[in-house]
DNA sequence: CCAAAAGTGTTCCGTCTACACCCATGG
DNA sequence: CCATGGGTGTAGACGGAACACTTTTGG
């Protein structure tokens, strides 16, 4: 292959993810321990390096596969970390990614395998270099994402209550919303279906399911909460 | 120095600059012809590679300085685009940000020296690998930014009058907006000051200047158009 | 004197918000 | 039988959208 920019110096490339779950009406994170100098022992996002042959997302995608076993899961940007010394062992620069998972698509058995822990976004500890940054400004991404595109599914089962839907506006916001605007609201997405499955584990009367159908939203994508 | 991850792949980072400008009631795009192979001679974004002394912000910075010889530009990073084969040449992840900047501080000179140019966002050109990708990707960005801060005054000179705000809005937006709806808006910002000048170039009638006034708005932050 | 841009308020309508009670069931 | 979460409608407040005429002055 030809050389064209011989001259320019180059830089490792990591990626990032800030893998993000909702768990007991909280919103949470998937955070471990870093296994690597430097910073061996301090809370870290699970990242990993990107190699020539592929891009940036599938990158992510890798990494993220790496440490849950799911395929095809929502990931989006965050942007590139690039100061000096944000890594002390040499010039790293990180592109962050997070990733919406359904938590029960984790189970505790690879929790532990890779020693990682789901942690609540409002605790989340000080972390390895600019790792707190990256999910702040993660969080606030997904905050305004939420609002108008369909993205809150990725973070429950396919069937799920409103009031598990509810929640996880609530718990994403940080703030309560009113139950009857909340389903006014619901009422008028139709791509939000009700199923005639009836949920009885969180209630004794016993909750609607509902799921999302894509190809419905797909033919008129109006999104609002 | 020490060296942690010998075993890693490094790659080429650049950055690339969207060059915002207002002019003649049209959002435009400061874009010249590529003067290096691969690529020579096609349209493209100014940019640069991001050297090992340098956090990616300040690269970003030293380029657009470069160009236009500006300080204290306003910059934002519109993310990392690393997809393998985005540059014929050899593997390159390039970071995009965008400026803004008064085009008045950019004279033609300039522009003859760099050979670049003018273009509206909306006749931009099929351009080199994926930077048309970057603008379309940063043009929404800044359509999102400018609605809840006041960034606007960024592609302005520092005296405006209310017509030339309402234009930049129209073609940020593109789409017209009602004026006396816009000037009920403006009067309910303290910090968008009327000032006693009056502006005869526009008009015969003469209309008054305004002036942003950045220390009332960090008083009171709260900028909706 | 007229063309061209500046400047100025009010009404209407749709959207958002606040709010309280009955229902079904498991234990 | 009662505690727990599920489910439902309306009225009033607020904010955004529509809309037309007068003023000033250079040419």
């Amino acid at each position: 292959m030809t050389t064209f920019y011989k001259e320019f110096q180059k830089v490792l490339l990591s990626v990032d993810c800030i893998i993000f779950g909702f768990d007991n009406n909280k919103l949470k994170v998937l955070i471990g321990r870093r296994q690597m100098d430097p910073g061996r022992g301090e809370w870290s996002l699970y990242g990993g390096f990107v190699r020539n042959d592929e891009s940036l997302d599938e990158a992510a995608n890798r990494t993220l596969n790496e440490l849950t076993g799911l395929h095809e899961i929502y990931m989006r940007q965050v942007g590139a970390f690039g100061t000096v010394d944000r890594d002390p062992g040499e010039r790293v620069v990180s592109v962050a990614y997070y990733a919406l998972i359904n938590v029960k698509d984790y189970d505790e058995k690879l929790l532990k395998e890779h020693g990682v822990e789901w942690v609540e976004v409002e605790k989340v500890p000080t972390m390895y270099s600019d790792h707190n940054a990256m999910i702040l400004k993660a969080r606030k991404m997904m905050q305004q994402k939420i609002k108008t595109e369909p993205i809150s599914f990725q973070l429950l089962p396919q069937l799920f209550t409103l009031t598990q839907l509810q929640r996880l506006y609530e718990a994403v916001n940080g703030e309560e919303v009113d139950k009857r605007n909340f389903r006014k609201r619901i009422k008028e997405m139709d791509f939000i279906e009700k199923t005639e499955l009836i949920d009885k584990v969180s209630s004794k009367r016993g909750a609607a399911l509902y799921r999302f159908n894509k190809k419905m939203y797909k033919e008129d994508p109006n999104f609002k909460l």
